[in-house]
DNA sequence: AGGCGAGCTTACGTTCACGTAAGCTAAGTC
DNA sequence: GACTTAGCTTACGTGAACGTAAGCTCGCCT
């Protein structure tokens, strides 16, 4: 049998998905738990095709953009069955221009946003010009190399 | 005393914030256990100021892109101190430019989402216009018009 | 044969951002 | 003078999205 690397029927493990889109196994059981994927099994062991692998970057992108992962689902779900009783749809089709009004005006809050902590850089970079100059171009970790603490997450990243 | 109003002098009730921006006081309040505002006292009642109005908006606005309130706290305290140790403000400075980068690609992700969704919305609009073309154009209330359960949030608008 | 690593399930714990209920005060109002 | 309205505090509850720990299986390696 032929793995075919590269192709479309090539298949991925949990932690081979995990680390591509920088998540845990457990977050990608959840997602199945909630049914916004469902992956093969061998055996006991999941399978992702490319098709699974597609739904995963959706999911992760709707969940940066503030989207719950049930509102992901029913996106999701509508790629597949494409129907599912007509006044279901139409309750659909209101609720995603409903999310397509709210991602525009939060596009315009994070323009927003973007100005305001680019005001906060601007007054930073003036006191440390004048203090420590040689703290302007350090990254975090080279300030404070920090650890997570448990229970920490990252938000929004 | 000429309560001056229209004037930057003028003060709010907590009812009135929540009112303008659609929170709720318990929300308010537990901003400012948070210490992201500190309302002046009448005897027990808060009063805003024209200020404390802005900081809210601030907050409300940050929350929208999907900053924590710990997050939006350090850009408010940035506000009012301009310093409080050169290395503390380095380590805001790093993490603000982090948050800008994070911001902008963002809003990348918002524009694949909306195009998402504008495709999800073009195959519902063909699907009903051929078979409930009279539910087109209804708002989400018109088809069904829901309550809140206890405890769901409204969340990302 | 023993051990490691990857994966699995079940189940309880945790953080965030509030909701909600109980019980209080003080100001207006019928 | 009772009632409503607006506000307050304290405290426990809640939903979402996982984290984390316990204990199992399976294949592979030495």
């Amino acid at each position: 049998m032929p793995t075919e690397l590269r192709s479309p029927t090539r298949t991925f493990t949990i932690r081979q998905l995990c680390q591509e889109f920088d998540c845990t196994p457990r977050a990608l059981r959840f997602y199945e738990d909630k049914g916004l994927i469902s992956p093969e099994r061998d055996g006991m062991n999941r399978v992702y095709s490319y098709k699974d692998r597609a739904r995963l970057q959706l999911i992760l992108r709707g969940k940066r953009v503030g989207l719950a992962l049930s509102e992901i689902g029913e996106i999701l779900d509508l790629y597949e069955l494409g129907d599912g009783g007509a006044t279901q749809n139409a309750i659909s089709l209101a609720k995603f221009r409903d999310r397509i009004q709210a991602l525009e005006s939060q596009r315009l809050d994070i323009d927003l946003a973007v100005d305001v902590l680019k005001e906060s850089c601007s007054r930073l970079e003036d006191q440390l010009r004048r203090t420590r100059p040689e703290l302007l171009e350090q990254p975090v970790e080279a300030i404070r190399p920090r650890r997570l603490r448990p229970g920490e997450m990252r938000r929004a990243s």
